[in-house]
DNA sequence: CATGAATGAGAATTCATTCAT
DNA sequence: AATGAATGAATTCTCATTCAT
């Protein structure tokens, strides 16, 4: 693995353990077993480092988001199929998941990344609007809709990190029933 | 206004405006006009008083959740009234539910705080097991059932924190409903 | 003293024994006797503490320059006594005269700086323009008859800096008649 | 042009631009357009680096110091020729003119190389002892009398490299004439 | 209580230098 | 020779905290 990749993967587990405001080069040097200057080698600061960390796990995640979807499916089966890749995604990759969760909306994070092309939320979107044409799905806001169906998840997932419970399959259709529910007539 | 509630505003209005981790007493002293000595007459060090001000957002959004509720509604009344409750104090006070958001999972803030009494907790949890021996709440895991209505209003939140859109009345209405849906029978 | 100038006395010293490129903070704070922040305190950064160094410097020899300044007298008189001051300030004052001397044109000094009110310039060239009117003087440009008379003494001045001979009384009258013959008619 | 040359003359340009104390190799690599590796095949650190840019300027000097010297003229047709030379090395080479000037008592430069073979320089002090002998120059100490000489120029270059003034053909007697009228009787 | 100058541990960053290719 | 990724010692700079007033 290049250094560049240790760092990155460094930079992510600290983040994790400790909260990006413990996190310190001293530690990412250690972790990622690398000389102290070879980060800036890389990035040129830990902003910029950050937000590399930050941009590779939003490209992470938005392939995760489309695995397997087959837009000849019937609407619900495609619904389920990018719920499920979502919370499938949050449980194999709750690092990734959570600073993506938790710093979307942080200034550490530069607003074009926040920003960033996002060919899943295209998807999410046209499934929601011909939902909406069909009349399977309410017609709500799109975005409101969208943020509706993405906090349900959300929000499972985070109780799982914390050991709130198990995420075994019954609870997992339960999760990904209740956010269709929540939008659907 | 005292010199402690100062400090504590202008703590939270820098965690909101910068994130935790540009945080620095520095800007504190600056922002909420004291000398630099003056805060460890109150706090003893940082963490102690970012502590401080987890405890009394959680405290004021604890009463603020339970504001007019009556126990004497009927069970879909009195849901509607706290998920309201919430999105009421959340557009309101919107650093202080950020904050709470953020970093309740943090290792930052004391597990003792993270789990410090909340009453509304209890009632919220009364509601949902009635409304399951009643059979109008669907037979989830009540921590997931939970998990699944806060998750709605905060995701909500966020979407309207970074002007997705606006919350006017119809809206309010539909995110109710569909935090309803999600875990009604 | 207070820590400002010992940390300004420290820098000049340093400057002096070592030349600007090896002067590290690590070494000021050693020689003012400072704690590592307190130079944080009075200058933002290395730059600028080094343009108050030589802020401070031109201030002191502008001072010097005119001490003893008599406008009532000969016009001859005049420019020995500013000639003189000069040549004095440089032996008594060897680190700050030298400073001056080394890093008017560098880049590290502000362009502000390096032209900054100087009203023994001012007198400087009043004593010229009337020597020149009066006949007494070569009418060259008086910026050139400036630099000249200043260079005879700045190259003395280095001269006697290095050792190469001594300054006695009767090779200062020699060095001040010099610049007199060089521009005088 | 030689890698070697193309690193000399890459460092002198950025002595000249930013001061020495800014010179750093990194810079050094890309202005002179070399792999970071190679400097090191040719001068062993960055203070051989340096010393040798001075070498090469004080040989360049040297010669063009001498330039159409002829000792068979009349004494003061030799000192101007050496004086006019001496300006017309500053005003065609200016950073190596001034990168002498300004370093040739610099702890950087090693003793040996500042006290290197000039032959100009024995030039000079035979034509300045002549001169005396002669009756033409004042009877001074000749190495006060070479600095004073010397530093006639010297100031002037300055003064043209910060564009106080031009220095047509005019000029350049009136210097050279005040140099002369300096020392002479 | 309130202040802010002073502090020093430690964090961020630079930069000369090495070395495998 | 030429290269440039990697290094870590040295340097600049930050910041929570102390303490005398």
């Amino acid at each position: 693995m290049s250094k560049r990749k240790d760092i990155l993967k460094a930079t992510l587990d600290l983040i994790h353990e400790e909260g990006l405001q413990s996190v310190t080069f001293s530690k990412i040097f250690k972790k990622a077993n690398v000389g102290s200057g070879t980060v800036f080698n890389y990035f040129s600061s830990k902003e910029e480092l950050v937000n590399e960390v930050y941009r590779e796990a939003r490209i992470h995640m938005g392939e995760a988001l489309l695995e397997g979807y087959d837009s000849s499916l019937g609407l619900y089966e495609r619904f389920k199929q990018l719920q499920m890749n979502r919370l499938k995604f949050g449980m194999q990759s709750p690092k990734e998941y959570l600073f993506i969760d938790s710093y979307s909306y942080s200034p550490y994070i530069s607003p074009e990344l926040r920003h960033m092309e996002d060919h899943s939320l295209e998807v999410f979107n046209s499934v929601l609007a011909e939902g909406q044409k069909q009349g399977l799905i309410r017609p709500i806001d799109p975005r409101l809709c969208y943020q509706i169906i993405n906090g349900v998840i959300s929000s499972i997932l985070k109780g799982y990190f914390v050991q709130k419970y198990p995420l075994d399959e019954q609870q997992i259709q339960q999760t990904l029933e209740a956010s269709w529910k929540a939008i659907s007539l």
